[in-house]
RNA sequence: AAGGCAAAUCGGUCUAUCGCUGCUUUGACUUAUGUUAAAGGAGAGGAAAGUCCGGGCAGCAAAGAGCGCCGUACUUCCUAACAGGAAGGUCUCAACACGUUGAGAACAGAAAGUGCCACAGAAAAUAUACCGCCUGAAUGUUCGCAUGAAGGUAAGGGUGAAAUGGUGACCACAUUUAAAAAGUGGCUUGGUAGUGUUUGCACUACAGAGGGUAAGAGCUCACCGGACUUCUGGUGACAGAAGUUGCAAGGUAAACCUUACGGGCUGAAAGACCAUGUAAACUCCGAUCUAGGAAUUGCUCGUUCCUGUAUCUCAGAUCAUCGGAGAGGGUAGGUUGAUUGACACUGUUGGUGACAUCAGUGCUAGAGAAAUGAUAGACAUCACGCUUGCGUGAGCACAGAACCCGGCUUAUGAUUUGCCUUUUUU
RNA sequence: UGUCCCAUGGUGUAAUUGGCAACACGUCUGGUUUUGGUCCAGAAGAGUCUAGGUUCGAGCCCUAGUGGGACAA
């Protein structure tokens, strides 16, 4: 979890947009103090979901997707030794079922670590 | 069967795995704070919502006064308190079995004052105005009458949401009766319809009216309604009975207002403690001062503070010196406030009831850029199908705690009960 | 978390102390012009965000809701 108000403007200013519906990322390598790998946010815009409720659905269920797909991008990270900040938003329009966000999030992962190759070369 | 209204209840249960947020215990690292791992146990609502009322709690100030401002408004009770609730009263509406039931009520005051009441209407509020009706001096006269000083009258005047309380009052006859009431006939009077017509009216029929007067009017009488007084019942709102009085002054307070009662202001981002640490900044205290200025809750008084041959200026506004004490800024600092409470459940007693007393049992989220999700299975429940106890599907709606409570309002699924409407079948 | 304001034709705004919802731009039709614009004449277009109430009568007053906006940090 990301909680630093300077961070998370930092990653607005600085960071890579990466987008894959129905999210956008906005990715930026950074050093913690601590050795997680990479911390992030997760967010609903209140303009798409205007109840409390669905948004925390939305937020939870992100979540949940996240935790299960994330090893993927954990190794590549201890591997090269980076640590990255993410600011993940939810562009849909509705709430969607729980394969197809699955899948999305493992090509979300993989459009990461492109981006990040492309960077280095 | 569907829909609507009102009331009540519920807002799924259990097991396993992974994951998230606190708590407890144990182990490891660490001087300590703390970090980390394992185990145990806990983890959103009936509305958590709207923020419409009320309270707790906290700070501010002489925790002063008056005015203003805001709110409430039939009575009694409940309550920590309330614009909430209970029981009752009055009024209005609806239903019928006609004195009951149900629903609703911002339900104090219009005789303290001010304002407003479009259009229409004579008049919208002091009925001193207008039309009309009646009496009619006088003048003219074709003696039919015409004009009309002055006076009387408020019955009538098409309107309007609303017009100054409403309805009524003859005679004779025979029958019956305590009185009355009903029946028949007659005279007068206007109305409606038809026929005739010289368009003035006449006749016929119908259902009405007939105190008094010049014409009228509570002028007189009867009934209903109102006002006042007394008595009785009720804690009270109020109800009932008796008597007196012709009855005087419409509506609007969800217009201003008056009366009574209540409200000091600000909200947990309130506040308290700890850590951090030194600039002529800021805060507090004391001294110097009496006309102005400043501060405070919108204004006034009061209170407190400041003080000059000063500076800027249209109005008007700003500001002191000395001594003493405190500490500032950043880091999204930390701890607390903060969840044991006007608490929940069960029972007892009192009360018509809201509710209260007593006893027993229980501890039930406490985060802080903010935790509840996913997967699998079983059951309750619902729908469909028929093989009638199996299969398939659903397992839902409204909706997410942010200091805490009591209400109100709004959103919404299911079940039960009562009433109403529509359709189908018998 | 708390406080306050607004909603009227397609658009921007009016509506006095409650009494026939008005104006401009835009739209449409006709005329003028070779045509278009300008100009002239005329017409349509709302029941005032929603639902209740007070009143004889609500855009206006009261209550509840819906949507939008502003402020405090």
């Amino acid at each position: 979890m990301l909680c630093s108000k300077k961070t998370i403007d930092l990653v607005f200013e600085e960071g890579i947009r990466v987008k894959c519906y129905p999210f956008i990322a906005m990715v930026l390598p950074v050093q913690f103090e601590d050795s997680t790998p990479f911390k992030i946010v997760f967010s609903a815009p209140k303009k798409r979901f205007r109840k409390a409720n669905k948004r925390n659905r939305i937020k939870r269920i992100c979540r949940e997707a996240v935790r299960l797909n994330k090893s993927e991008l954990e190794n590549y990270l201890t591997q090269h030794k980076q640590q990255l900040a993410v600011f993940l938003v939810y562009t849909g329009q509705e709430e969607i079922e729980h394969a197809p966000l699955h899948k999305k999030t493992v090509k979300l992962f993989n459009n990461i670590i492109q981006t990040l190759d492309e960077q280095k070369h």
